[in-house]
DNA sequence: ATTATCTATAGATCTATAGATAATGC
DNA sequence: ATTATCTATAGATCTATAGATAATGC
């Protein structure tokens, strides 16, 4: 199981002075479930070591023992959320059988479901000025790559094949655009439920594309 | 005059000790603009008080003949981003010679050119995670605000008079969603002119509004 | 005298390292 | 012996205040 699991009370090393009922996480895995609250919720720069590592039930030097700081926690969320969507990407453009519009439709939904499904608003990493710095070139090139295929599946339509290249681009940004935003409109209404604004999104999404 | 013009070269007070070309602006002005720069680009609490200051080409405690701290600067650059949107609005929504569908279109056109056209992406404040803390209470209320106008006029239009109370809130979150959003695809793509994305933004608006 | 600015700094952080400690493993 | 954690802390900030200074105004 490597060090994935947490079993049952006997662990090594000195115990956590905090004690608590076990999470069933790696501490890894404590650590960014604590940086995505924190993040999320009162932005990366204002969060401290300290808030992080006691979230996550240990003391603030401890984090060090399994990060190099608050940077690898941002870039390891950043592209744990961003993943998911390119795969389901990958896999609706692979799919020639089923018409383009219902891949859309369904790469639309499928994205919203992700960015506003978890826990904590993940999507709302995103959102963060520092995600622009170079340190995170990686997830931007994931995220290009999403995008792309966005603006693949949209030429793939019978709306979007008429389209001129710039026009199509325009399309291609503000569908992202409106998927993105839905960031902002599920932070501001977290409690909506998910699945049925995902779909509702998704035929917006068509909509702007003009099918 | 007051104090908002900087005249000629003689001012009362200890000249700075970094001297430069007039800006023209009053010492406040040069600081929000100074904020407005830093809290887009690096964040608000990843902005320094004193990376503000020198910016505006002052000492760091000078900054505080001005402003009591980084908040007042947020505060008033949130609600000064703001208010033009819902002067706008106010006076569509008391136009009753137009029809509904025209100045929907014009609320969301003025709304982009204004959130993408600053001189900083001024818009990007919006983002901030900072910015949902309960000291910025009047700028959501200002938001509320023009989140209603959105619903009126959708309400008002042929379209949106035929939907459910529920169906119209969920296109009034998609439309306000989609013009927020644009924050973003200008944040990815700040190059782009702004007008004529202004009124693309807007006849998409449209068309998820079901017009 | 009034004003706008400056320099200096106390006090409060925050990060990241050094070294100690308390478990299990052998 | 190995490991995970702890406590302690040096060094680097950052904020906000105190008090000095260098202009103009009268």
């Amino acid at each position: 199981m490597g060090t994935t699991g947490a079993q049952g009370g006997r662990r090594v090393g000195r115990p956590r002075a905090d004690q608590r009922p076990d999470s069933g996480l790696s501490p890894r895995a404590e650590l960014l479930a604590a940086a995505a609250e924190l993040f999320t919720t009162r932005g990366y720069a204002a969060t401290t070591t300290r808030a992080v590592a006691e979230l996550a039930g240990m003391r603030q030097a401890s984090m060090y023992h399994y990060v190099s700081g608050k940077e690898e926690l941002l870039a390891d969320l950043l592209e744990s959320t961003v993943t998911p969507s390119l795969t389901c990407a990958r896999e609706l453009l692979a799919d020639d059988t089923t018409p383009a519009e219902d891949r859309l439709w369904e790469l639309c939904r499928t994205d919203v479901e992700l960015l506003c499904g978890g826990a904590h608003n993940l999507g709302g990493l995103y959102l963060l000025p520092e995600v622009r710095a170079e340190r995170f070139a990686g997830f931007h090139a994931v995220r290009a790559e999403l995008k792309d295929a966005y603006r693949q599946l949209l030429a793939a339509t019978a709306a979007g094949g008429a389209l001129a290249k710039s026009e199509l681009e325009l399309r291609t940004d503000l569908l992202f655009g409106l998927i993105e935003g839905v960031i902002l409109v599920h932070r501001s209404d977290p409690e909506r439920p998910v699945s049925a604004f995902a779909e509702a999104t998704a035929e917006a999404a068509l909509r702007i594309a003009g099918i």
